[in-house]
DNA sequence: AATTATTTTTAGTCTTGTCTAAAATGTTTA
DNA sequence: TAAACATTTTAGACAAGACTAAAAATAATT
């Protein structure tokens, strides 16, 4: 039996993207409160958005025993992170925005209903792999690769490495890394890391050094490079 | 004092473009039937609307008597309207979307809320003047000029002319025209016109001919040809 | 195991946008 | 100009999504 293109509000679409963002990695039930904060609302809020996912068979809830996404809750959340990201390059490669204002623009952008425009818009771009914040981009089926990386935080004083992604994608914080000229494949240096509040002098580029909080490393997803 | 830009939900955003579209031609205030027609709503519901468009200053708003945009709500409109066929020349001429197919889409996208991001895009396509549908499109000021254009069905036997535009943008009603290879640019040369049913028949493009009822000819806005 | 503390749910209310049925106003027509 | 007809507004209700305050369930501590 087909499945039935069932429509969404704004705000289901918005549950189903935060339970796939906090369990990404544990597949765990998550919490009320979790995506409480991750939707910046109320856990009643929550608890009554859970009872109408629960019953459109979009999540697996238990009372007070937190949700999971069902089959059809995955493949939607997986379908609007690939019309994000998809989106986000679009906006930067084409239109010239930069990193840091795209966020904002794609969370309207990826409620836009029609597979055959986000298909198109795919195709346009050339199949991207990995969007502006170097996150890898699903394929019309969900699958994405991940990549090898790692938080610069866990690396060490004379470890070498290449920016490939960003954990936040706030403004702020991008603008913080405008500031000292980081962005994606920009080769990073550790040269010293405080024991005592974990912030680390990395030099950038072989050029400037930067000192940067503990905060900011445990956001920079990089790749190792061994010199030889 | 600056303008606080107020956010608008769509449904009220799609009031005023259904209140700018009923009264554009003769900008008298438009009858609370006419917009539940419109909007494919009740008059009930449309009253509702009206306070509290009224209440936001966005249309003037008298009881029994109709509303008009004020100026405020004019220049909404127009942005809606910039923004719908700026999207519309986006998907045909980037993504390849044929023109029947562009509309329902563009009625999401003109919800998009970034100005910069409309700036860009018509930047990016070149500042066109007219949408996929022959349709002028309103600069960043709200300007846009009008063309000389006049129904096909106003023309009598023997008049020459081009399509330059089309009344009706529903998927149907254009693939009607497909099925006769009729689109923007297209060469119509009137044969006949019956005075019983106003139908007429058409030479396209100086070789097929076709059989165009009155429905379909009062919706076809072209520029006479002088063939000397 | 009993008592705190925390988390989660329920109950009741609000706003937005919609509806139907009934009342009020406006317009036409005889 | 009064009756008949058409249009518009009011009244009352509902569903979605949110909130606050209070109750219930779970988890942590002693």
């Amino acid at each position: 039996m087909a499945a039935t293109r069932l429509s969404l509000t704004h705000t289901e679409e918005n549950y189903l993207k935060a339970i796939y963002k906090t369990n990404q990695s544990t597949k765990e039930a998550v919490s009320t409160n979790m995506i409480a904060q991750e939707m910046k609302t109320s856990p009643a809020s929550v608890t009554d958005m859970m009872k109408k996912l629960a019953n459109k068979d979009l999540i697996i809830y238990e009372k007070y025993r937190g949700a999971r996404l069902s089959a059809t809750g995955s493949k939607t959340a997986t379908s609007l992170i690939r019309k994000h990201r998809l989106w986000e390059t679009f906006l930067v490669q084409k239109l010239g925005f930069s990193w840091e204002e795209v966020h904002e623009i794609a969370e309207e952008l990826e409620h836009i209903n029609s597979d055959k425009l986000i298909d198109k818009l795919d195709k346009y771009l050339g199949h991207p792999k990995y969007d502006p914040h170097g996150d890898p981009i699903p394929n019309a089926e969900g699958k994405f690769t991940l990549r090898e990386q790692i938080a610069i935080s866990r690396l060490q004083p004379g470890d070498n490495c290449v920016l490939v992604g960003v954990k936040n994608h706030e403004a702020d914080f991008l603008n913080h890394l405008n500031n000292y000229s980081i962005g994606l494949g920009t080769e990073l240096l550790v040269k010293e890391k405080s024991s005592y509040d974990q912030s680390m002098k990395i030099v950038v580029d072989q050029k400037e050094e930067a000192l940067l909080s503990h905060r900011v490393c445990s956001n920079l997803l990089v790749r190792k490079v061994i010199t030889s």
